[in-house]
RNA sequence: GGCCCCGUUGUGUAGUGGCCUAGCACGCCGCCCUCUCAAGGCGGUAGCGCGGGUUCGAAUCCCGUCGGGGCUACCA
């Protein structure tokens, strides 16, 4: 095992969203190409905003994507405990350090004083920052201050230097120190902030290397200025490019497809997603795109990750969740559709052994017309179910027209004396009597018994359906149409 | 406004000075296959933002310019 150790540290707010999960896929497969550890830890500081529901969507997030972690939330490891707001007491405690040893001050600045000296820095061209008001304050102001009854934040003292690092994905760096101002670290309730927590944490769980998204880019010097400030050996940075959604714009929680949860209820398989997103801002070389999360892992490598931002493309993904369809064993993808005719009531919470062998019988039929899972209910409602089917309105309007039920019935005439009910055969028969006897052209002769049999104009292949289907039930179907 | 990042077809990318008349994939268009829809096969569409250099030679190196994006919080 390397020393490499990286971490994939989320703050539990909202709905996992897939540029987040694309974070922590580049840092599991760094962590696993290096063979170093993945440190998974929830960063939940911030108690207004934070929610149980959402730490435990993030946990099934990754456990559903196969991304495994090796230290974190329900596994454990040597830093415990891994959620942060179980580790308050370190960060009082590195706070109160830093203020003693004087690299930290406190800052009795209001919101609405700090509001209007933005304001009139921009006005005069100058750069907004703070300007170190609170740095040196005598006991006296201290006291008078603290009479008015303000509340203090904490800043560091940011020491008068540039900053540079190289990073990983974009090479050399620098950012001027007058760009960095003295930042707040505590807030004047108390609440230690993300610019405390996340350096101090990488510290104690010894990350050596941070892969982050690029929105923290500039927030890099003050990671440098807590690590130098807290005398700590400082990691490697990374910043990983933007996941662009429609406009141009950073893709958003707003934006649907940014919805990790949107995938699991459609019916995209992980292997795909991770697939996809691995695909923005990483190439696996060559002329390939399909790939495996373990390939993934063997090849790859940080300095080849694009610094550009990736526009999320979802045909492309639904293309890629085909692929991997179409991929999977017969059983395995029919394991995989069970929920989803379930919860679209195709399937009832117990199946029967019967409709397991007709659901696995008709999987090859379905398997390369499927995108996602969640088409699979469409396309194979017909062949369970039973007395409670119906023909699509729509279609049948449009194909069961009045020649329409005379191809009907010619094909139930063929069929009927029919004793070898298999896909053979009755395209045989059907073909002789319709295209043959009637003599008309196979895209109208086997539309209207399609619509008719599987209640579509568009379904699996014909024949063999009605193999599936059997005897008896295709029988019916077309006698009720011409019934009806 | 200041600071920073980024710039190969519509999208994701390959490409790291000659193998590039720029490859692959998705998309789109057409054809083939065909019982529908797919899948598959074949073909087409479209790109190195622009301008200067450096060099025998540049998508690849340098400078400038333009364009896009982000940050500029007691969010992360």
């Amino acid at each position: 095992m390397s020393d490499v150790r990286v971490r994939f540290c989320p703050s539990p707010t909202g709905n996992p969203h897939v540029g987040m999960i694309r974070t922590a896929l580049f840092n599991w497969a760094y962590a696993r190409h290096t063979g170093g550890t993945f440190v998974f830890r929830i960063e939940d500081t911030d108690s207004a905003r934070d929610s149980e529901q959402s730490y435990q969507a993030l946990v099934d997030a990754l456990r559903w994507l196969h991304l495994d972690w090796d230290e974190g939330p329900e596994v454990g490891g040597p830093h415990e405990p891994y959620r942060q707001s179980q580790r308050m007491d370190l960060y009082a405690q590195v706070a109160a350090d830093l203020l003693e040893q004087g690299k930290a001050y406190r800052c009795y600045c209001t919101p609405e004083e700090l509001e209007q000296r933005r304001e009139v820095a921009r006005a005069e061209n100058r750069a907004p920052g703070y300007e170190g008001t609170c740095r040196h304050l005598t006991a006296e102001q201290v006291a008078q201050f603290e009479a008015q009854g303000r509340q203090p934040v904490i800043r560091v003292l940011m020491p008068d230097k540039d900053w540079q690092w190289d990073d990983l994905v974009r090479g050399p760096l620098e950012i001027k120190g007058a760009h960095v101002p003295d930042f707040v670290i505590v807030r004047a309730n108390g609440e230690p902030l993300y610019t405390l927590v996340n350096p101090v944490d990488d510290i104690a769980m010894q990350i050596t290397h941070v892969l982050r998204g690029e929105d923290l880019l500039s927030s890099t010097p003050r990671q440098l200025a807590m690590y130098e400030a807290l005398g700590a050996p400082v990691p490697r940075f990374g910043h990983l490019p933007y996941v662009m959604g429609e406009g141009n714009k950073k893709l958003s929680k707003r934006d649907p497809q940014s919805n990790f949860q949107m995938y699991v209820d459609e019916g995209y398989l992980p292997e795909a997603l991770v697939n996809y997103l691995a695909l923005l801002g990483w190439s696996i070389g060559e002329d390939r795109e399909f790939f495996s999360l373990q390939e993934m892992a063997a090849a790859f490598d940080i300095s080849r990750v694009n610094p550009n931002p990736a526009r999320f493309d979802l045909k492309k993904c639904t293309a890629i969740n085909g692929d991997w369809i179409r991929a999977l064993d017969a059983s395995d993808l029919a394991d995989r559709m069970v929920p989803f005719l379930q919860r679209d009531g195709v399937l009832g919470l117990q199946i029967s052994e019967d409709q397991r062998q007709l659901l696995v019988a008709a999987t090859p039929l379905v398997q390369e017309r499927l995108e996602t899972l969640a088409q699979a209910s469409g396309m194979l409602g017909f062949l369970f179910a039973g007395d409670g089917f119906a023909v699509n309105p729509d279609d049948a309007q449009k194909v069961l027209t009045e020649q329409g039920r005379e191809v009907v019935r010619a094909a139930w005439e063929a069929l009927e004396p029919l004793d070898d009910f298999a896909a053979g055969p009755i395209q045989e028969v059907l073909r002789e009597a319709l295209v043959a006897g009637l003599g008309i052209k196979p895209k109208l002769a086997f539309g209207p018994v399609r619509v008719a049999v599987t209640g579509r104009r568009v379904s699996p292949p014909l024949f063999e359906s009605m193999e599936l289907l059997g005897r008896e039930q295709s029988l019916t179907r077309l006698r009720a149409v011409l019934e009806g």
